[in-house]
DNA sequence: AAGCGTCCCAACCGCTTATGA
DNA sequence: CTCATAAGCGGTTGGGACGCT
């Protein structure tokens, strides 16, 4: 049993707007506002649409400061960037190109950009060569998404870093080859739909992620995954029922939400989060962020290595996640206990962390966070 | 000019999330 | 806490525009 439709289906016109509906909602909502509700408003505009429409229609077409037309540079990076770490999150994409809508970002993703980026690719290596990213051709009958994690995937991208001369790590550390070789990237990020037109072109499926880092590194500015202030972040946590079930994603009294309205770009997302991280809150929160432990080790307590991590600032990452996991046992709520201290006093700005969380019903976490990189 | 295929984008559909009772 | 409903969101699609033969 559906929900109940939330209009007349059979007295609302369907279909493209006349320049007369248009003129009539924009005068309405000029003069009167939405009045927060949607559904009502139609009817006092005097117009046969339904409620959902008229939204539609002002949001992406009528509003003031909408622009159109051409996708300059700039905003090509900016969405390759944000697709590339958040995937398909238009609306949050969106958020970070003032003037362009989600739906915008989203067309023009699918019918240009794509292409733009897929013909700028730099040739797939030759497979009998010893590649930059050894491991790809280990990786030829990858599911395309999702796929199970075992618990070693935490592990093997760790094991055999390598230098990618497409990345401009701060630090010199690639991030990306890892993932790549990991397997990890491509069956956790929602991009499902892209790999699966990769694969569909007959492509090797890393040719996205080969040509992410030709455009970055080919860019006036290196940006993706090199930034040294931003905190990128894939996925986010479970969806409310799973929430409320204990998962993951946990609503706050502050009526945030670590997976879903915490979910940022650059240095506000970690602030904001880590800031918030006190007591139970940080519980919550640190759960999304650092959920990221193989279901054969404990998640008590976890996330609270956010306040740790900056102990470890100056060892490798290997041994940095190492001693996260071991860290994981310790204190239940190291937070609270921290005299109320602020994680962003011990975080800095530096943090990068990759993955995705992705949850069942239970409690179990199925797929992990990866990397913590300073 | 007609027919056909492809591209593009506005709009729709239905699922998820937010909110308030 | 649950439930109902509105809003938000992202995948998909219909059909007009365009280009090619």
């Amino acid at each position: 049993m559906g929900r109940a439709p939330c209009c007349d289906k059979a007295n609302v016109k369907k279909g493209p707007w006349s320049p007369e509906e248009d003129a009539k909602l924009k005068e309405y909502i000029e003069k009167s506002g939405t009045g927060g509700n949607w559904i009502a408003l139609p009817q006092k505009a005097g117009l046969k649409r339904c409620g959902k429409s008229c939204r539609l229609r002002w949001l992406n077409y009528l509003r003031p400061n909408i622009k159109h037309g051409e996708f300059s540079d700039e905003e090509d990076k900016i969405i390759c960037t944000l697709f590339a770490t958040i995937g398909s999150r238009w609306s949050i994409i969106a958020a970070q190109l003032p003037g362009r809508t989600d739906n915008d970002i989203k067309n023009y993703w699918n019918t240009k950009l794509k292409k733009k980026l897929m013909s700028m690719a730099p040739p797939p290596p030759p497979s009998h060569s010893h590649s930059q990213f050894p491991s790809y051709h280990h990786h030829h009958q990858r599911k395309p998404f999702p796929s199970p994690s075992p618990s070693s995937l935490l592990y093997s991208p760790l094991s055999a870093p390598q230098t990618s001369p497409f990345m401009k790590s701060s630090t010199g550390f690639d991030m990306i080859s890892p993932l790549l070789q990991s397997n990890h990237l491509l069956a956790t990020t929602n991009s499902s739909s892209l790999f699966q037109s990769l694969q569909e072109a007959g492509n090797n499926n890393n040719t996205f992620l080969n040509t992410m880092q030709y455009y970055n590194n080919n860019s006036n500015n290196n940006s993706c995954c090199s930034s040294s202030s931003n905190l990128l972040v894939f996925g986010s946590g479970g969806t409310q029922q799973e929430a409320s079930a204990g998962a993951s994603c946990s609503s706050n009294s502050d009526g945030s939400c670590g997976g879903q309205q915490g979910l940022n770009y650059g240095t506000s997302f970690i602030k904001q989060e880590i800031i918030g991280s006190k007591g139970d809150q940080g519980f919550h929160h640190s759960k999304f962020m650092f959920n990221y432990l193989p279901t054969n080790i404990s998640s008590n307590g976890g996330g609270y290595e956010a306040a740790m991590a900056d102990h470890h600032h100056n060892q490798n990452l290997e041994e940095q996640v190492k001693q996260l996991i071991i860290t994981q046992s310790s204190s239940d709520d190291m937070i609270s206990n921290n005299n109320n201290k602020s994680c962003s006093d011990e975080y800095d700005n530096n943090a990068l962390l990759l993955g995705n969380v992705v949850d069942d019903s239970s409690k179990d976490v199925q797929e992990k966070l990866m990397y913590y990189y300073y």
